[in-house]
Parts: structure tokens; sequence; C-alpha cells
DNA sequence: ACCTGAACACCGTTCAAGT
DNA sequence: ACCTGAACACCGTTCAAGT
């Protein structure tokens, strides 16, 4: 005799993220989603196959807010934008995204990202394999920018998590001397930078070949 | 009456190094190393406060073979075979790589590292924020990067990490097109790629600063 | 069809007892 | 001064028994 479900698949993952962005990667456990929808642990089992699975599924959700705009303005501008977006939900999941990120390489919505973005830059004039190494590079950049930043960044406005008196400004006396100098928003200037570099440099790429192959066909 | 130790804190250090190059990152456990020491997990205790503080000091050992060279050849060459190394220490301990990097933030080596970085771009004549910016995104990137590689990519020669049959060619015809002309030297390709582009512009950015200001003092 | 108590093999860590 | 057996509070997961 059929029973009413008194959970689903789509709750369990919703948990998972409310526990994580509430009490810290280390609170992602089966017991604690459990009690967070009063149910047992082994409950859960009747809807995802395990922990893997689960997490699989919370980094494609995760993933899916990620957003890359319509095709508007140029692939410079487009670019920018994602990357910019991906930063975004890094920061509203700043305990949730290393754990993500463990998982996106087998994701089908990772697939998804790379097709988008091959398909604005190959539309700009690139090919396929030049676009893939900019995807590589723009996203890896990003990526690690963003994990420096849900850790904790080694130098920061105040002193960093370098605790105060371990570090000898006569044995650092260039970090002494720039530590006082940065504010919050330095971290925002220093990611638009490095977009900045790597989209110049493709920019460059871009003009230099359609300078000596001209648009054929 | 003193007893001689049957295991010390270097050798504590280096087991789990091995243990986690030979069996993964699952692996590192205390009773697993113990075992690795022919000692129970508890002893462990006697010489280190706690697992977070081993991987602290297993961090600073792997942080420790990044290699900075001499300074003999300019600032864009030193700067480039640093961030080589930290690839190639990547290299040598892939599954342990990722949990360095959690320990990254709080470890004296580090520091050590931005104090080095910031004397050769200032020697060059960077300021000093403008140099840790520049350190910020050159090893973000390599971290990035280096951790795609560690984790496995996405599209890889071959067919990568997404099952054969989950990627239907008419849903993703970009990647369909690319797959086939991957070659594994492509990573090395697109990292070094990924350092140019960075690099030309931090290069373009001091041509175009002692243009305008010429070397005063 | 879904829930759960009991059980299993594993964690990290503490502490008292040993040498 | 160092080692360890027993114990504690926690993991993820399975399975048989319940509704």
């Amino acid at each position: 005799m059929p029973r009413p479900a008194k959970v689903t698949r789509d709750q369990i993952v919703a948990a998972a993220i409310r526990l994580v962005d509430r009490d810290g990667a280390a609170a992602l456990t089966m017991s604690r989603i459990g009690e967070e929808l009063g149910v047992a642990a082994m409950s859960l089992y009747n809807h995802i196959d395990n922990k893997e699975a689960l997490l699989d599924a919370v980094a494609e959700t995760i993933l899916s807010d990620i957003t890359v705009p319509s095709t508007a303005s140029g692939w410079e501008s487009i670019v920018r934008e994602s990357f910019r977006s991906v930063r975004r939900v890094a920061h509203r999941h700043p305990a949730l995204f290393p754990l993500v990120l463990d998982r996106v390489p087998h994701l089908l919505g990772e697939a998804r990202l790379i097709e988008a973005f091959l398909e604005v830059m190959c539309a700009a004039g690139f090919d396929e394999r030049t676009a893939l190494g900019a995807f590589r590079i723009l996203s890896d950049f990003t990526i690690g920018y963003v994990l420096a930043e849900a850790r904790g960044i080694t130098l920061e406005p105040g002193q960093g998590r370098l605790q105060a008196g371990s570090l000898p400004s006569e044995s650092f006396p260039r970090i002494a001397q720039v530590l006082p100098q940065l504010g919050a928003e330095d971290r925002d200037a220093d990611f638009e930078l490095g977009l900045d570099l790597i989209l110049t440099g493709l920019r460059a790429w871009l003009s230099d070949r359609t300078a000596t192959r001209p648009t054929v066909d």
C-alpha cells in the first residue's frame, strides 16, 4: 500500500544548500539534512543514491544559477558578464562553492557553459581550439580567484588571515607597506583587472588573425 | 623515566604525504598514518596537536618546494618560472594539492612567496599595490588551472570526465568539433598562453607608466 | 512506496593506565 | 616522555521490519 512521501529529492537538495550556507561545509551531514526536514537520515536514501550523488545534484543547481547574457553586445562584454556571474554566484554561496567545484568536471551543466562560450567565441572569429584555450584560462582564473576569496585571502584589509604577531615587518617589508593601503574594493578591482588583461590579450590575438587572414567565405 | 620516541613529527608529516600520493586524499586518516609508521593512531597526538595542525605542516612542506629562481634574468622570466614551479609541484602531488590550498591562506610560507614576488616586481618598477594585484591574478590563475588539472578536466584528449554517452553531439556541436583535436600537449600550451596574456598586460602597464612618469630619482 | 531502529565499519580525539 | 586500550561522539550506509 503506497504511502505519501514526507520529503522529495528537490527538498533534500534545497535543505543541503541552506544548511551549508547557514552552518558551513562541515554541517553537511546526512543526519543534519534529515533533521532539517523532520526525517531520519536513512530516509534520504529512498530519494538519492548516496552523498556523492547528492553533491552532484547540489552542484548542478548552483551551476544553473550562472547566467550567460543574451547575445546583444559583442563577445567581450558577454564573456566578461558571464564570469562576473560566476563570481556573483560564488559570493552567494561562499562555503558551498569549493564543494561545487569538486563536482564540476563531470557535470552536464559545465558542458552547457562550455558550449555556449565556444558558440560566442567562434561567432566572433576564433577557431574552436583557441576558444577552448580561452575558456580554460578565463574560467580557471575566475575559479582560482573566487576560491581564494571564499577561503579567506592571505593579505586583506585589516590584517588578513595571518595572525597579527606572526608577520614581523622587518622580515616582510614590502607586505608591511601594502597592507595598510588595502581597501575592500581592491578585491573587485583586481578581479576586473585580471579579466581585462586576459581579454585584451585575446582581442590582440583576434585582430592579428583577422588582419593576416581577412574574413574569407 | 624517559622513553625513546618511536616516531617523530617529521616522520608523521612525511608519512602523510606518502600516503596521499600513493592512495589518494581519502586515505589520509590518523589510523592509516599510524599503520604506516607501526604505531597506534593515538600516539600521533604526542607529536601534533590534531589533524588540522598536521595538514598545516604538510602544506608548509609542499609550499617550500616551490622555487623562485635567483634574480638573474629580468622580472618576466623570474615570474614565469616561479609559477611554472607551482605547477610542477602540483603535478608531483596531484591528490594532495587541493588539500594544501585549503591551508595556504594562513601559512607563513605563503607570506614568504608574496614578499619575494613583491620584491621582484617593485625592483622592476611596479608600485606595491599593483604588484600585489599582479600576484593575485597570476597565482589565482595558476591555482585554478592546476586545480582543474588535478581534479580532471571536463574536456580532455580522448573523452574527458563526461561519460561518452552523455554528450549527444547534436546538442553540443562545438564541443564535438574540438574534442578530437585535443592533444595532451594542449594543457601545457594553454597554461603558457595564460601566463603570456597576463604578463603581456603587465608589461604594457609598466611601459605606459615609465613613459608618462620617466624614472625619477 | 516510503519510513526507521538497529547494526556495521569507520572517523577524530581524550584519558587513564602502563613502561 | 612516550605509547596504547578503552571509550565517546560522530560519520555514511545497509537491511529487515514496520505502515
